[in-house]
DNA sequence: CGTGAGGTTGATCGCTTTCAACGGAGGTGG
DNA sequence: CCACCTCCGTTGAAAGCGATCAACCTCACG
């Protein structure tokens, strides 16, 4: 097990920063570098400001599993017991707040509206880890990967517009892993959607949603519940 | 939506009862009666007592994802936001305390240790929901039904005997769409199982797990954080 | 310019689904 | 009391979808 690379170091302050400590340190993490690793001691809970980070696990076989990919504003890292349950990567550089784990629980000890948040994170996490679940058990290739795009839309800024541009940071394999499918059933099925006119896709990591109605109807996401 | 069926009721007092109101009723539901449903206003967490319950969602094409089971101990129907995002039935007869939501929240408002505890119930589900992922994402037919044994073995009482006997109170049907696989192919697998004498099924409701190395083997539990 | 990683496409294989038939258990009504 | 029916579970045969194996392409980088 070895650390994150530490690119740069500074204190910040963010809707996290201000819990009454000067402990949380901003850091840079580049591709592929881990901000924690399955067994670590859980030391730290990380806020992402910048950039895409990864949590999965890898099984004993090598078969790996994408558990959720992390946004800016999201908190990765947190509600594991002693040590962590799974590896955590940046997506292409990524810019996060460390936040010491006993920092956070003595905050919240004195502030009762930290845990409220806190709860409320847990809460929406388990909301959507539970609509995972219903994309991975039984939904087809094609609307997986539907369902991705459509939420990476609505987690991006203007959904509303006639074309939406995606970056796709993360490569084919990361988002085959998070839905459980192979690399090449990800980019036939992206090929897909090209071919219907539902996306355009000029360079692998830049795609433009032409119909986002069609991909909902595609993806049933009848829930949304963000 | 209709409301669930009440077969008797009376005050009560749990982990959950304590907490100041009287408004906690005990209730017994049926086989198949819904404790909520998807859209109902969320008025009521339940704690069950006995029995098992089956949370689920209904796509608008009919597939069905089992959510959770909810065995004697859970909490069910917590964090949802206004309205249950999902159904919920019982599993055979089941008792339960229907609490108050609003009872609940006052409760934690003054008594932090049971927003701790909130908190950690939460977290624990995020675990749980998020090592369901890798069943439906990443396994087979015959690892998820070892999985699920090994699931119920550890949830019954002596995991360590050399013959534990499982009761299975859900259907096929249901075994089937928690692990997002049909009932042919569940029933092939406990064959599988049954035939490499791993397992016992005298009824299709009565299993004897024979080895529970070999099946943990076949699930790859590395984890198991309980 | 060579090299390697990531992505796409084609061909084939195999596991799970689908379709279908059958058997047993429990419930109902004649 | 028994015929009938329905639900659940099991098993078989066939089909289909995604995985696997393999080739090729592009692009970034030394």
């Amino acid at each position: 097990m070895f650390t994150p690379a530490i690119i740069s170091e500074s204190p910040v302050s963010t809707p996290w920063g201000n819990i009454g400590t000067s402990s949380i340190i901003s850091k840079t993490v580049k591709t592929h570098e881990p901000l924690f690793c399955e067994g670590d001691e859980a030391t730290h809970v990380y806020e992402i400001l910048e950039g895409v980070v990864c949590c999965y696990k890898i099984f004993s076989d090598g078969r790996r599993q994408v558990i959720t990919f992390a946004f800016p504003g999201d908190l990765v890292g947190f509600g594991h017991g002693k040590g962590y349950r799974f590896d955590c990567d940046a997506v292409g550089t990524a810019r996060v707040n460390a936040i010491p784990t006993s920092s956070l629980l003595r905050a919240v000890k004195e502030r009762p509206d930290l845990g409220e948040k806190l709860l409320e994170m847990a809460t929406s996490e388990v909301a959507s880890m539970q609509n995972h679940s219903l994309v991975l058990g039984r939904k087809s290739a094609l609307e997986k990967i539907a369902y991705f795009l459509v939420e990476l839309c609505e987690r991006s800024a203007d959904c509303s517009a006639d074309s939406i541009e995606l970056k796709l940071p993360m490569t084919r394999a990361d988002i085959a892993d998070f839905l459980g499918l192979t690399v090449e059933t990800v980019s036939r099925s992206l090929t897909k959607l090209r071919v219907k006119n539902l996306i355009e896709l000029p360079h692998p990591a830049t795609l433009f949603v032409r119909d986002i109605e069609a991909l909902r109807d595609l993806a049933e996401c009848e829930e949304t519940f963000h």
